[in-house]
DNA sequence: GTAGGGTTAG
């Protein structure tokens, strides 16, 4: 009769970690009307089950049926329990669950400083784990884990260094994440290091390692490692190629990202919805029209899968930004759900480059109708509107910004130079060299004008005179990261753009020059890709 | 012999 139990929850177990939750429920709700007997594990594996799924109704009826037998006393059914909580209810009764306890041990309060993580409970979770003297591989991932979802990348860091130094031995687990943390703050130098470790114990044959090691080095913008990581991989899944995609095409190297696309294909693995929202992202990047087209016909009839918002995005970007505005509008039209504000302010910026009135008048309407918590889309409308000549349009805008309660993020870059980062925010003049980077800028911007730089000084809204607005352009964080890269002449230079694309552009288009002028490849990333900047000419080409 | 920490997009 044991066994058998045992059986049972090892079922509910295996089906749980195929994914089909809700068959483990249903065999569970089977057993119970045979009248089988209840047994903690049985219930622990539902709990489980309850979830993934989640099923909050579910997991109740499991809650109620551990009280009912008393086996509240058990630790491991406890533990899944604040599990199942934290994940289909709230914090509130994961933590009760966990108060009640008995007895605490370690794998009960991993899962609860998990738990706290997950509602961005970060202090009391770093307590927690402080307070708590017993720990175990599994307690510094949660902690690292928890850190990196939370966007504190620095302190996970932080924390897996403080791991190697109390002597704890890490395992997959542990390099899966802090390669992750790795990716999303493109730290190379950190990266490569980890990467080493990886090798060094083995970890890279574990296939979810690998396909995290693939995309680090594509976000650290080394697309040459990111291969070789891909070509020595033993065995590849639909993740990996995915990686491979995503990053040539946040390169802007879509005739690499389709090539790529194909040979997966050929290779008979399946692509997922990822991987066509990266394929399609290559091409609208890359400004492959046609090629586009073919990808998205491919996932709707050939794979069957259906479109979500973020594939429309894509569509109408890759439409819009090749100047077809009316073939994207037409699209966007045809759609079987209303487009949100993602997808309209990529319209609208196509508009406003292409400078097409009518269309942005159109589109711009219809975005501020749906409240969009990004400032950049108030912003992009303000200017557009202003352009045009529109000055009431543009106050109707700003007012609308400040009811909403929408603020501009303060846009800063940073520079990596010999593993120093230097930051800096618009007219910056913090910086010890700040009198040779403005000096510097200024000789280059003579030059650049002296082969054809004009100062797009049109988006420069205060009412200032022109000199000033060339001022204003100067004084971006973005050149005053590039002008520090190339006074200190390092051997890499990486700039990352955050947010705020209209400054992204002029600055490009300055970047481009510089580039030229000084004969010398450039990488910046901004907030979703990167553009390689080789004699003055992007590699996503039609854009600058 | 049950439980926690998990790779691609956004």
């Amino acid at each position: 009769m044991l066994h058998r139990s045992f059986s049972y929850a090892r079922r509910i177990t295996c089906l749980t970690n195929e994914g089909q939750s809700r068959h483990a429920i249903t065999f569970f709700h089977q057993l119970q009307k045979t009248g089988f007997k209840i047994t903690p594990f049985l219930l622990s594996a539902v709990t489980r089950a309850c979830g993934q799924l989640p099923g909050v109704i579910e997991g109740k009826q499991a809650h109620c049926m551990v009280l009912k037998h008393g086996f509240n006393v058990d630790v491991v059914l406890m533990t899944s329990l604040i599990d199942m909580y934290s994940k289909c209810t709230g914090i509130q009764d994961a933590r009760r669950v966990f108060d009640e306890l008995p007895e605490r041990d370690i794998v009960a309060t991993n899962s609860m400083i998990s738990a706290l993580f997950r509602y961005h409970l970060t202090m009391d979770a770093i307590k927690l784990f402080n307070i708590t003297l017993q720990r175990d591989v599994g307690s510094w991932n949660s902690v690292i884990s928890g850190l990196a979802h939370n966007s504190k990348s620095k302190m996970a860091l932080f924390y897996f260094e403080r791991m190697k130094v109390e002597g704890v031995s890490v395992d997959v687990m542990t390099m899966l994440s802090v390669i992750s943390v790795c990716a999303d703050i493109a730290a190379l130098v950190n990266g490569k290091q980890i990467h080493g470790l990886v090798i060094k114990y083995g970890f890279e044959l574990y296939l979810p390692v690998g396909n995290a090691a693939i995309d680090m080095y594509a976000k650290c913008g080394c697309m040459e490692d990111a291969l070789k990581c891909f070509l020595n991989m033993g065995i590849k899944n639909v993740i990996s190629w995915t990686s491979l995609i995503v990053g040539y095409g946040k390169h802007g190297l879509g005739v690499e990202a389709l090539r790529t696309f194909d040979a997966m294909v050929k290779e008979g693995i399946v692509p997922n919805k990822i991987t066509f929202l990266g394929t399609l992202y290559a091409c609208s990047h890359a400004g492959l029209v046609q090629e586009g087209w073919r990808i998205y016909n491919c996932m709707v009839h050939k794979y069957s899968i259906t479109p979500i918002m973020e594939h429309y995005t894509c569509m109408v970007d890759l439409l819009a930004r090749a100047g077809c505005l009316n073939e994207a509008y037409s699209f966007m039209e045809k759609m079987p759900v209303k487009p949100d504000a993602r997808l309209l302010t990529a319209f609208l910026s196509s508009c406003c480059s292409h400078m097409n009135v009518k269309l942005a008048t159109n589109v711009g309407e219809k975005l501020l109708e749906l409240e969009p918590e990004d400032a950049g889309a108030y912003m992009l409308l303000s200017n557009f509107y202003a352009l045009a000549g529109d000055l009431q349009s543009v106050a109707k805008v700003r007012r609308l910004m400040l009811n909403r309660g929408i603020k501009k993020e303060k846009a800063y870059t940073w520079i990596e130079i010999d593993k120093k980062v230097h930051s800096f925010e618009s007219g910056d003049r913090s910086h010890p060299l700040s009198k040779e980077i403005y000096c510097y800028l200024q000789n280059l911007v003579e030059k650049s004008k002296s082969i054809g730089y004009v100062p797009n000084t049109s988006m420069i809204m205060q009412n200032v005179d022109e000199n000033t607005k060339e001022e204003m352009l100067l004084g971006h964080s973005e050149k005053l990261a590039i002008a520090l890269g190339l006074i200190r002449t390092p051997s890499c230079i990486r700039i990352m753009i955050v947010k705020n694309l209209r400054v992204c552009v002029d600055c490009h288009q300055l970047t481009g020059f510089i580039s030229k002028i000084e004969g010398r490849e450039i990488v910046a990333r901004d907030s979703s890709r990167f553009h390689h900047f080789k004699d003055g000419v992007c590699s996503c080409g039609n854009h600058w």
